[in-house]
DNA sequence: ATCGGGATTGCCT
DNA sequence: GGCAATCCCGATG
């Protein structure tokens, strides 16, 4: 079997350590806990903290939009991953990208195109759609309203478990490597699905009603003028759909994966800064 | 049955 | 900042 061959060779992740690192072996160090219950306690603080609240989850109507509208509503709402185990991780979203379907070459349903990989960006606002890419990553998108249309989600600023997250995402990285800073645990696609263990099973679930993984409204929204828009990021071979400004993040916050310098200064020349929750709390 | 490419990441220089 | 790793999916014959 080629398979077994190339095994121990591999740099990036065997299929044994993905197993693993989504059935939740992992055990948390008390020392990593405590500094994670610290860190919760700083999120509590910053973030409004209304926990007596019955519920901040956002249902079906807040999916229900055009897919641009949905991708920057998106910024700044929270994605809660509940485990098994009970263990909540959460993340403020910061950057997402729009999939038009379509007319955008781009998407996966581009030009109306449904397969079986796909099937739920056409399915209802709020369906979760997640692929495999390259093998050996994840992405995870969400069907908005309009045929074919979903936002991808890149990064997330992490809010709570973070020790989990580090532990999720050391298990696929080399023996030995340095352990990874707060804000390089959930910054790009893949990453944010290992660090919240959004397994491939989660494909067509519905956002608004599961419950093991759901949106939640923060009391820190993204506000008009620190949204910055530019071209989506790793579609280059897409014509002039690869031009247009479907990404979306929160300007300043060191967790987005890739800064667009030259969008952040069309919008804004007097290099406005925005100080959130992220660069107040990272260490680096 | 086979083939080509991909909404990425991590490691090395 | 370059580039290999790695395999699923969809298209094609």
């Amino acid at each position: 079997m080629r398979r077994t061959m190339t095994e121990n060779k591999r740099k990036v992740p065997s299929r044994k350590a993905n197993q693993r690192a989504s059935e939740g072996e992992l055990a948390v160090e008390p020392k990593q806990r405590k500094q994670d219950e610290r860190t919760a306690v700083l999120s509590v603080c910053f973030g409004g903290g209304r926990n007596a609240e019955p519920s901040r989850r956002l249902g079906e109507d807040f999916f229900t939009q055009p897919c641009v509208a949905l991708a920057k509503a998106f910024l700044g709402k929270v994605l809660v991953r509940r485990r098994e185990d009970g263990t909540e991780l959460r993340g403020r979203v910061v950057e997402t990208e729009a999939y038009l379907g379509g007319e955008d070459e781009a998407s996966h349903s581009a030009g109306g195109k449904r397969t079986e990989r796909n099937a739920a960006m056409f399915m209802k606002p709020g369906t979760i759609y997640v692929y495999p890419i390259y093998g050996v990553y994840l992405c995870m998108n969400v069907s908005s309203e309009g045929d074919g249309a979903a936002v991808l989600l890149r990064s997330l600023e992490p809010l709570q478990g973070h020790a989990v997250m580090r532990q999720l995402r050391a298990a696929r990285r080399k023996d030995g490597a340095r352990a990874l800073k707060d804000k390089e645990l959930c910054n790009g696609p893949s990453k944010l699905c290992q660090a919240l263990d959004v397994p491939r099973h989660f494909d067509r679930r519905d956002l608004a009603s599961d419950p093991e993984v759901w949106l939640e409204d923060a009391d820190v929204a993204a506000r008009e003028g620190i949204v910055v828009e530019a071209p989506r990021v790793g579609v280059e071979s897409h014509g002039e759909w690869a031009k247009k400004p479907l990404r979306f993040y929160i300007r300043g916050n060191a967790c987005v994966s890739v800064l667009d310098k030259a969008a952040e200064r069309r919008e804004n020349p007097s290099n406005l800064r925005c100080q959130t929750l992220c660069n107040r709390t990272q260490k680096d």
